[in-house]
This record gives C-alpha cells, sequence and structure tokens, in this order.
DNA sequence: GTCTAGACCTACCGTTCGGTAAGCCGGGGT
DNA sequence: ACCCCGGCTTACCGAACGGTAGGTCTAGAC
C-alpha cells in the first residue's frame, strides 16, 4: 500500500508544479505554491525531489521525452513529406487539446530567457525536435516531394506555423486546434498562400 | 547641464534593465543586478522610475512601440501583399541584427508565462503585431493574391515564421538573419515548400 | 553669501525566498 | 514485544529580495 501512495503523491507534485511553473514561469513560481496546490508540506517535496531544480527538470524532460516519442510514433509507417507533416501536426494538435499545461510548459520553457531558471540546455530540447522535422524536409527535398532550399530553415518555417496556433492557442483557449485547421496548415506550408493563377 | 546627466543616467538603467531582463527574465531579474551594470546605487532607480514593474512597464512600450512605428513606416508606399511582407520582415530582420536584445526581450515578453512579471497586458501587444500582420492578409485576399483562407490564421503562420528565425537567433547568434533569407520566407510563405511539378 | 532643488549617497527595513533539523507515527518483519 | 523504516510533521534557518528613510553634495538663482 505504500506503492500506492507514494506514487499519488509524486503525481500530485509533478501535477502541482506544472500548474505552477506554467503560469509563472521558473523564477516566478514558489516552491509553497506548489507545495500548496499538491496538498503537501514542504519537506515532502524534499523527500521527493532534490530541490526545485530537480523537480522542474524532472518536469521538462518527462514531458518532452513523452511528447517527442509520441512524435515518432506518429511518423511510424507514413509516407511522404505532405502526409508526414500532417501526421506530426495532428499528434502536436491533438496533444496541446487535450492538455493544453503540457504544450504550454514545454513552448515557455523553450522560448524562455537563456538563464531563467536552472543552467541546463533547454536549447538542446529545441534543437532535438528541430533536427525531427529538419530530416522529414530533407527526405522530401531528397524525394524530389520538396523545392528545395535549407532543411534547417524549412523546419524553423513549419515549427514557428505550427507553435504560433499552440501559443495562440494558450493565450485564448476558446480557440481550437482541430485536426483540419492543422491539414490546412500543412497543405499552406506546402502550396503557399498565393492564389493558383501561375506567377510569371 | 543637468539635462545631459540625467538623461545619460535614465539611458544606463534602462540600457542595464533591458540587458538583465533579456537574459534572466522579469522575476529573475534583480534591482542589484541592473543597478549594477548601470552603475548607479539603488535609490537612483527609485529616483528615475516608481519600481521594478514601472522599468520594465517601461521598457516593454518603448521597445514595442518603436519598432511598431518602423514596422508601420516600412509598409507606407509599398503595395502588394508580397512586397509588403517583404518590407516588414526586412525590418524586423534588420532589427534584430542591429539590436538582438530589443528584439529577444520583445519576443520574451511575448511568450512569457501570463503570469510572469507584472499583471499588465502584453497579449495586447503581441495582438497589436498580429492585427497589422492579418491586415496586410485580408488586403491580399481582397486583391486576388492570396488564394484566401482566415486572414489571422494566416497572419499566425507567417508571424510564427518570422519569430520562429528571431528566437533561433537568439540561441545561436551566429546565425545570420540577412535580407536575402527574409525574401526567401516570404517566397516560402507565398508560394509553398512543394516542388513546381504539378501536384498529382 | 545664502537658499533651493535636483541628483545622488549610506544604511536600514520587513518580507519572502529555498532549504533543513529533528522528531512523530503506523505497519510489516522477526 | 520489539524494532525499523518509509512517509510525513512542526518549527526553524540564513540569504536575497524589493523598497525606503534621511542625509550629502553640487550648481544655479538671487
Amino acid at each position: 500500500m505504500p506503492e500506492q501512495k507514494h506514487g499519488d503523491t509524486e503525481r500530485r507534485l509533478l501535477a502541482g508544479a506544472l500548474s505552477v511553473f506554467c503560469e509563472k514561469g521558473y523564477d516566478g513560481a514558489s516552491i509553497r505554491e506548489i507545495i500548496k496546490r499538491a496538498e503537501v508540506t514542504r519537506p515532502v517535496l524534499y523527500y521527493y525531489f532534490a530541490n526545485k531544480e530537480g523537480l522542474f527538470h524532472r518536469l521538462v524532460t518527462d514531458s518532452f521525452e513523452q511528447a517527442f516519442a509520441e512524435f515518432e510514433n506518429a511518423l511510424a509507417g507514413v509516407v511522404g513529406c505532405r502526409a508526414r507533416l500532417k501526421a506530426l501536426i495532428r499528434v502536436a494538435f491533438a496533444r496541446t487539446e487535450c492538455s493544453p499545461e503540457v504544450a504550454r510548459f514545454l513552448l515557455h520553457v523553450f522560448f524562455s530567457p537563456p538563464q531563467e531558471g536552472p543552467q541546463f540546455d533547454k536549447v538542446r530540447f529545441g534543437r532535438r525536435r528541430l533536427g525531427l522535422v529538419a530530416a522529414l524536409m530533407r527526405e522530401g527535398i531528397e524525394a524530389g516531394e520538396l523545392a528545395g532550399g535549407d532543411p534547417e530553415t524549412l523546419a524553423l518555417a513549419f515549427c514557428g506555423l505550427m507553435d504560433m496556433h499552440i501559443m495562440a492557442k494558450a493565450q485564448e483557449p476558446e480557440r481550437r486546434l482541430t485536426p483540419e485547421l492543422g491539414q490546412d496548415l500543412v497543405d499552406l506550408f506546402m502550396d503557399g498562400a498565393r492564389s493558383g493563377v501561375p506567377a510569371v
């Protein structure tokens, strides 16, 4: 029975910390508020985690690894650049809709000032995701599906297009990130915004 | 002569605050470090600004208003959606290259957690810029230059594509945001990433 | 020479922060 | 009956925080 209680308390702590970090950022979040939301006293936090930084680090890596794994799963077996991008954005949007805090949290961490919070390499996480997308772009170019250009630039553009919509939802939660919107965004990325009349 | 000294001290304070806020975020920035970089004692800060929040607010509004004005100037007299987008991104990239801290600062503020720092409406600033871009898109649609779709969605996509490159430069300063890159990004946005061969 | 006011200083305040020492308590093993 | 240990408690700590009281110094007005 201790097993059950142990896991539950830890989960409450992680949930409380996620919501506070998500609202106030690392430095703005206080241990006192985290334990309040987790309905736990202070030393309990230090029983489960080394310190504030450890709790934060755990939260970041867990959230990121799970999201990243889902991205990779979504791509398995899907062929074609356009279809793969659609699979990617579908998962990203679905995740955001069903657990907005996690998505927000990761984006806030990624976009936060370099020295906010612990000194660990948030940039590394951003780059891993970017690398995944850049690989898609490279495949697309080699397959002749994409016109060309720098794969990393294309990846930045696509991630920007996707993340900006996720951030927008964070700021106005009534905005819906539907699968259809995701598909439209990929089509926009692939086909461009200009009207169909042939340019020149 | 007091006039000169007065302005200089205030400028040093603003510059110091900008660099600290930019590195550590609002909550991570301490008054002590700001005054250290400004080479000023503490009460001097409170002589020029009401408090930490006032200093921050001044910095945000000044930076934003100047950037926004430059955007509007850049658009004056330019016709055609593609050309207007190119003018916009050229100014944004040029600003980032010549004063990276200001650009970073604004993006960090815009993307920061909702309750980090003072309770003022950072969302409002984001929306003003988005409104500017959305208006461009609306014009483009009405002029038949753009295929259609929701102007706000198009604006989000374009801002994402642009901001993501600015953030990327913030994280690896050796990345260059050249005018040519800006033009290429607009062309990417307009024409899409897919190769020219007709799909299907 | 005296006064005033703007620009700035030293020294201090109360609060909140992250973190810890030391002990309580209940259940399982022996 | 005993102990042990995992999970938790109350009570406390030093440090850093944002902010202020009150005095000093200098330059210009008269």
